[in-house]
Formats: C-alpha cells, structure tokens, sequence
RNA sequence: CGCGGGGUGGAGCAGCCCGGUAGCUCGCCAGGCUCAUAACCUGGAGGUCAUAGGUUCAAAUCCUGUCCCCGCAA
C-alpha cells in the first residue's frame, strides 16, 4: 500500500519501523514537527521519525502548519492510499484528512472512547487502571472521536511505570497496525463508531503535575511516581534541593506519628516516607545534578536518617 | 554562545573558598561475638583525586585548555 507517515516521537518510530519491515509497503513520504532548539546548548534537535526517514531515502516533510497551501498540494501529489498518523502532535485539517485514497488512519494508546487526548497512557496509570490498550481509529476531523477499525487490550502491571508500559504499547500498536493494513488490503476496513457518552481525556501533562503531596494516599502518589515517566516525574525536595523520584514500593508499614514526608524507617530496601495511610518505599531516585541512583546510596551520602523530612518545596 | 550543578578506592558523598597526613556512610575480604540475624565488635584490601598543561619548595585544593555526566528551561 502506497502510504505517507505523519509522526513526531519514539511511539511513532516504532510503528514507521514496523511498517518498513513489513513487505507490500510503500512509504512515499515522512510527514514530522520542524526541527527546533532544545536540550542543553539549545542545540538543533530532530525527530527521530526524520532521522529514520533519512536512513531510508525516504523524503521528509516538516512544516510548521498543515494549512501552508503548499503541504496539502504536495501530500496530493503522492496520491497515497492511506496517511498513517501516530503521536504526530497536531490536528489534521479536514482538506488534509480529504487527501487519501482510502483514509487517515491513526494509532491512540487507549481504549477509546476512554483517555482520548495528547497522554493516554500516562494517565491510565495515574488513574491505576489494571488495563488499557491500543486503538485504531479512522480519524475524523474530531480529536479522537473517529470509528474504531481495531482494538487490543493490554494489561498495566502493578509497577509497571509508564514509559515502560509506553514501549510495550508502541510495539503492540505497531503489530495491530501492520495486522489490520494486511487484512484489508483493499481498504474495506470494518467501521464501528465510538459511545460518545463513555468518553474521557487524557489532557497534556504538566511540570505542575509531578509535585508530591506526601498527605496523599501512599497508592496515589505511588500512581503519580509511575505514570509521570518519563515526563515530567514526580519531585519532591529535601534540604532545598528538589528530588526527582524515580520508583517506588508500597509497604504496610505504619506512619505512626511522624508527619507526611517524613522518613519513618531505612532499611536494606531503601527508606520509607510516611504518607496519608501508610509509608511509601523509596527504591530509586535521582537528585539535582545527579543520576538516578539506589536509595541506599542516596542515603549512604545524602545522610538521610530517621526523621529526615522531604517536603512539596 | 539559554541558566546552573558535577567528575575524589566498588556505590553515594565530604574536603576545594583559606595549597602542606586521603576523610565519612555503605559495600567487599578475614576474624570474633551470638541459638540466630540485613544486628554488633576487631582487623584488612582497595584511590593516576576525569584529563592535558601552568603557577609553587609543595596542588584534590589556585590558573588555563579539553573530554565526559546531570538538573532547569524550551
């Protein structure tokens, strides 16, 4: 099938990837965000969607906005059955949608109608969900809202954190992607509308997001701890210095009568934090300027002992 | 040239400002105590102080260059 790819992050590699492999294939055209500063040195940073587009010959396009006249004649030009879209990162117009022989196709790490929006699958841990999924979507000028061609559900481990439950989603997207487009070679893909009154969001996350509030049920913040990974990650600050905490274990460990943040106990599995209901085992983190360490070793030259407390500032 | 922190035995840190003995918590090895232990006691091994040069009687420490790591911000 004669294809063009729309596509930003490491999620979306994944999927331009599988469908490189896959024989019967064509990808005409890779379409991506602009290049732009970022990092430390603010140096130039592309998508890795550009870069694998280049390791293939494959021509990139990379404009600012899909109106610019010149992006919908161009994208015409290939006269590609199917516009593949994942983590692309904006709306598609409706002249854009129009283009494709067949349809746009579009890859969500959700089970829509549920968590449609930019971070699916971050919040379906901060939720705790025991489960979610990928879904293929026949896009629809409304976010998320188009019919359903395929589903997979996909279960969330306990401590599965959410860049880790990310990776195996993008390979089970990239799979079912690769499976529906063998199916229907002809594009007569089975269609089922959404329940729009099911619907949820999963709106963009922000730095705000990752503050802990150690008065919080130890469960939720455990949630906050694995659904902010990678991005932005849940911070806490002791002596000042912001902490970013990277895993966590719950324990049944009482609080006592220590106050929320306080460190209540430490032992050969790390050091216990007093939240809400119980402690919370901190088992990895990493301080500014550091990297992400054992809390043992955090605490070997941190010197954290009983009582220490880590607070929201 | 976006802002900032850092590279010191296997791990994490202190020492640097104010040059002069290699320090702390832990791990590791050996021995001891104990019914027993992730506990306790004693002893031990292990370091070109990132790297190149400079200043000095003397540099982890002061000056200059280079490499590498990380946080913020975007």
């Amino acid at each position: 099938m004669k294809i063009i790819f729309f596509g930003s992050d490491d999620f979306a590699a994944i999927h331009l990837q599988h469908l490189l492999k896959e024989e019967g294939h064509d990808i005409l055209c890779c379409v991506t965000g602009p290049d732009k500063q970022q990092g430390r040195g603010m140096r130039i940073a592309s998508s890795p969607i550009k870069q694998i587009a280049a390791e293939h010959h494959i021509s990139c396009l990379q404009p600012l906005s899909l109106k610019e006249s010149f992006v919908a004649d161009t994208l015409k030009s290939f006269k590609a059955d199917i516009f593949v879209v994942v983590a692309y990162g904006r709306l598609l117009p409706q002249a854009i949608l129009d283009i494709p022989k067949m349809l746009c196709m579009n890859v969500h790490g959700s089970l829509l109608p549920k968590y449609r929006g930019a971070a699916p699958v971050n919040w379906a841990i901060l939720n705790g969900e025991k489960e979610t999924g990928v879904t293929i979507q026949k896009m629809a000028f409304k976010l998320d809202a188009g019919d359903i061609i395929a589903q997979e559900v996909i279960s969330i481990d306990d401590d599965e954190n959410a860049a880790q439950l990310r990776e195996r989603m993008a390979l089970a997207g990239a799979k079912l992607l690769v499976k529906v487009l063998k199916e229907y070679p002809l594009g007569q893909f089975s269609l089922s509308p959404q329940d729009e009154t099911l619907t949820t969001w999963a709106p963009k996350l922000t730095k705000e997001m990752g503050k802990i509030d150690w008065g919080s049920q130890s469960r939720s913040i455990m949630n906050q701890v694995r659904g902010l990974q990678p991005w932005p990650g849940a911070y806490t600050f002791y002596n000042g210095k912001m902490l970013k905490i990277i895993q966590v274990g719950t324990t049944t460990e009482g609080v006592g009568n220590c106050t929320p943040g306080q460190v209540v106990k430490i032992d050969r599995n790390g050091f216990y934090v007093a939240c809400l209901d119980k402690c919370l085992l901190i088992k990895e983190l990493q301080p500014t300027a550091g990297k992400v360490m054992h809390a043992n070793s955090f605490v070997a030259g941190y010197k954290i002992s009983q009582g220490s407390l880590l607070s929201p500032s």
